[in-house]
DNA sequence: GGGAGGGTCAAGCATTACTG
DNA sequence: CAGTAATGCTTGACCCTCCC
């Protein structure tokens, strides 16, 4: 039972496909019954809530606003009806969680399990992406809270905990640094490296230690 | 039975990409 | 550059289901 109208559902997957026909296609219904309910909701709304474009439908800023409070309403409903069963003694809930894959083992990964063990009756929804589109879909509440890195840049959001990740370096046993008990930038300047894609390790803006290595381009190689 | 709502199907039109 | 195919939206006609 959903408190949604056939116009919001189609509303929101014309949004999401960007075109009526792989909405159509990903509803099962004919694109023309899913362009009636949104002609007839323009009318009814005095405003268009779509540009029609060569290669399919874009939001206009009246639509992107609607689609905003639609998922915000989805959202909410969710919460209504664990409210609902929380009256009624149920003990259930579920919570999105949007990660990026180098959360998704150690001893985070080992803490979720934690949980999942303690708290039977939550479900939890895992989603592994970049950082960028975790923020994204913490943005269109399409989850509950992301785990990113470089949280801090990140604009429009609410950063709630950080931490500090400690950064490690893997070389050959022969190496001579290999057996050093510490290691600091400078001794790695003058070695040649990878490191991992920027959104891979940003960690904060500016300052951050591997911006220094930066300063030796030559020496450096970059994983893809 | 008839109206309302919502669906499909087919045709038309516009735009873009491809091809000779 | 013109013809053609592909893609996508719109519209009209018609059908089905539900409700009064």
């Amino acid at each position: 039972m959903s408190p949604f109208s056939r116009f919001a559902i189609y509303f929101a997957a014309v949004a999401r496909c960007g075109s009526l026909r792989r909405a159509a296609e990903k509803l099962h219904i004919s694109a023309s019954a899913i362009n009636r309910q949104i002609l007839q909701a323009e009318e009814e709304f005095g405003t268009p809530l779509f540009e029609r474009l060569p290669e399919g439908l874009r939001m206009t800023t009246a639509g992107e606003l609607l689609y905003d409070n639609l998922l915000r309403w989805q959202k909410e409903f969710q919460l209504t009806r664990q409210q609902f069963d929380e009256l009624q003694g149920l003990k259930r809930g579920s919570v999105s969680i949007g990660m990026v894959q180098a959360l998704a083992e150690g001893s985070f990964a080992a803490a979720l399990a934690d949980i999942i063990t303690s708290w039977q009756w939550l479900e939890l929804n895992l989603r592994v992406a970049d950082s960028h589109a975790v923020s994204e879909k913490v943005r269109q509440a399409d989850v509950d809270f992301g785990l990113i890195l470089d949280p801090e840049g990140q604009a429009g959001l609410s950063v709630l905990a950080f931490v500090e990740l400690a950064m490690g370096v893997v070389m050959r046993p022969d190496c001579p640094l290999a057996q050093a008990a510490a290691l600091s930038l400078g001794d790695l300047s003058h070695l040649r490296h990878i490191v991992p894609r920027r959104a891979a390790y940003r960690a904060r803006p500016g300052g951050d230690a591997l911006s220094a290595l930066r300063l030796f381009p030559g020496k450096q190689h970059q994983l893809q």
